[in-house]
Parts: C-alpha cells; structure tokens; sequence
DNA sequence: CGTTAGAATGCATATTCATGCACGATCGAA
DNA sequence: TTCGATCGTGCATGAATATGCATTCTAACG
C-alpha cells in the first residue's frame, strides 16, 4: 500500500492526470490494481490537489499549485485590467475595484524575469520592473494578454 | 460580475468553504445569485483549489498559509522573508504569501534612518530608500537577520 | 492454530463538479 | 442604427469524486 502511493506521487509528478480514472489506469501498468474509491482517499491523504491550467485539470503536490496555470492568470488579466501607465521603472496597472490582488497574483506567476515583483492595493497595482527600458515591452505583453483594448 | 469574484476570495479567505454549494448559499447572502455552474468556472479561473484538512475539504488559494502570529520583529523577518531583490532606490522583499504586511510592520518599527517607509501588499513589499547607494547596505542587514540564507 | 481489533479496500451510491448548448446582453465596425 | 462577434450565464446532464457500509486483510495475542 506505501508502494501505491509512492507510484501515484511519482505518476503525477512525471505526466498531467486529470482525474483518478486515468491515474487509475497509469497504475495498472505498474501491476497495482485497485479501485476509484480508494484513490480518492489515497489523494487526500497524499494531499494532492486538482488544479486548473493549460485548460484542463491535472493533480499536483501543493508546491507545484505555484507556476500551474499561466493560461487562468490571461484570464485574469483580461478580466480585471483597466488600465496601464508608468513612471520611471514602474509600471502602475489600474483594476476592477477590489481586484489588484488577483491580478498581482497572476503576473506573479508568471514569473517574468522583468519583474521584480509586485504590490497591490485595492484598484491599483504597482510592478516592480528591473529597467526602465523594459516598460514598454512589459507593457506591451500585458496589453496583449488583456486583448489589445488599447486602454490607458 | 467582478463583483462576485471579488466576494468568491473574500469568503473564501474568510471561512472555510468545502463546496460549491455552500459557496453558493453564501454569495446569497450578499445578495450574488448564481448556479453551481458559473462557481465551478469562476473557481477555475481564479485558480482556487479544493484541499483536504480537517477531515473535510476546503477551498483555498494555491499559496495560502496565513499565520500573522505577533512575533518579534527580526523573528517576523526570518520567518517570512523569502527574497530580497532592487531596483532603483527601492528594495522589493518577497516573503510567505499573505505575510508581507506583518513584515512592513516589522520594518517600519525598527525605524532605520535610511528607509524612507514601507508600502505592502500580498506577498511582497517595496521598502522606499532615501538613496541608490543605501541598496547594498540595508540589503545587507536584512540578509543578517534573515539568517543569511542564501537568499536572491 | 483460532480469535479479534483495526486498518485497508471494494461496492454501490450519494454528492459534487464540469461542460455542451442556447440565449440574451454587450461591444465594435461599418 | 444594424450586423456580427464575443462574452457571461443558466439549464440540463454527464463526468468525476466522496463516502457509508460490508468485507477482507493483517498483526498481535492467548
């Protein structure tokens, strides 16, 4: 039974499974036969999670939750962006009220090596860029996840 | 309908949510109607995830830890602190999601003559510098507290 | 051995979740 | 304004997941 799980932890961690039908399967070509019912347990135990990204699903050990969806973070952007202006090597994002935070998240996760990081109030987020230089460009990239709106 | 996003984090954050119905149920409460079916792709969009504890499940952000205990200031900072990286005359501190602002606190009470104040959001924090030149040093006795882990 | 308490698992099913489809609202372009 | 494209949503329903209960396995003990 350690063995089941030790195979599910490293099945999921090698390739996307989406549901416990699949992993059901995947374990199966290991020899180890066992049903749905336990499965859902065995992942609550292992405390995997069902995220979304790459718009499926697929489970991941909490660590990995971090950089699993870039394509939910467009949508946020899309969602919630406003509008984009800048000072210096800042760049000040405007947002739905009350929603910086999520958004703030999102380019967070993205992980773009222009951005030092972030920091969000209520409606307005400020992103930390490296350079000045890089304002457009960064600019540019959000514009184009929001949908080119051209806003600001 | 940014509204209801804005509600589906606040809640929950503020309570534990272990399905869709109940979420439901409690977006009623401020007046937000809407079917299991449009949760079930907000939830998806905003990245959330169900995990297990306590025996039940639970709705979460993907890096939610949440523990703004009161501590001392440089234990707040070696606790939290994740990341000390700059840009300019401004430090950007990252730390545990959800802890930036206890540690702004932190900083603000050491009152350090080189820091002009502290500006904090969810996970990161922007410590505004009198100088450029004050990068290295103040870097430097934050790393100290910190335990000098290596850090970025 | 036989007995037994507890854990692990399957089975059947209730519960919860995801999504194809259709329709009304919204936004732009002509 | 009118047309077309897109978006947001509900509805209905199929897919996926969780769980109560019964059964089987395991290990410890007399």
């Amino acid at each position: 039974m350690h063995d089941r799980k030790h195979w599910i932890l490293r099945i999921v961690q090698e390739q996307p499974v989406g549901n416990q039908r699949k992993l059901q399967r995947e374990l199966g070509k290991h020899g180890i036969r066992v049903t749905q019912s336990t499965l859902s347990r065995d992942l609550k135990e292992l405390g995997l999670v069902k995220v979304a990204g790459d718009g499926g699903y697929r489970y991941v050990l909490p660590d990995e939750v971090r950089g699993a969806d870039v394509l939910a973070g467009k949508r946020i952007l899309k969602e919630f962006v406003t509008e984009i202006d800048h000072a210096g090597h800042l760049l000040v994002v405007k947002t739905e009220p009350g929603n910086a935070q999520p958004v703030a998240r999102a380019l967070d996760r993205m992980q773009w090596p222009e951005v030092v990081g972030t920091v969000a109030g209520d409606d307005t987020l400020i992103v930390v860029l490296r350079h000045p230089s890089q304002v457009q460009p960064v600019t540019e990239k959000i514009l184009q996840m929001v949908g080119r709106k051209k806003i600001a």
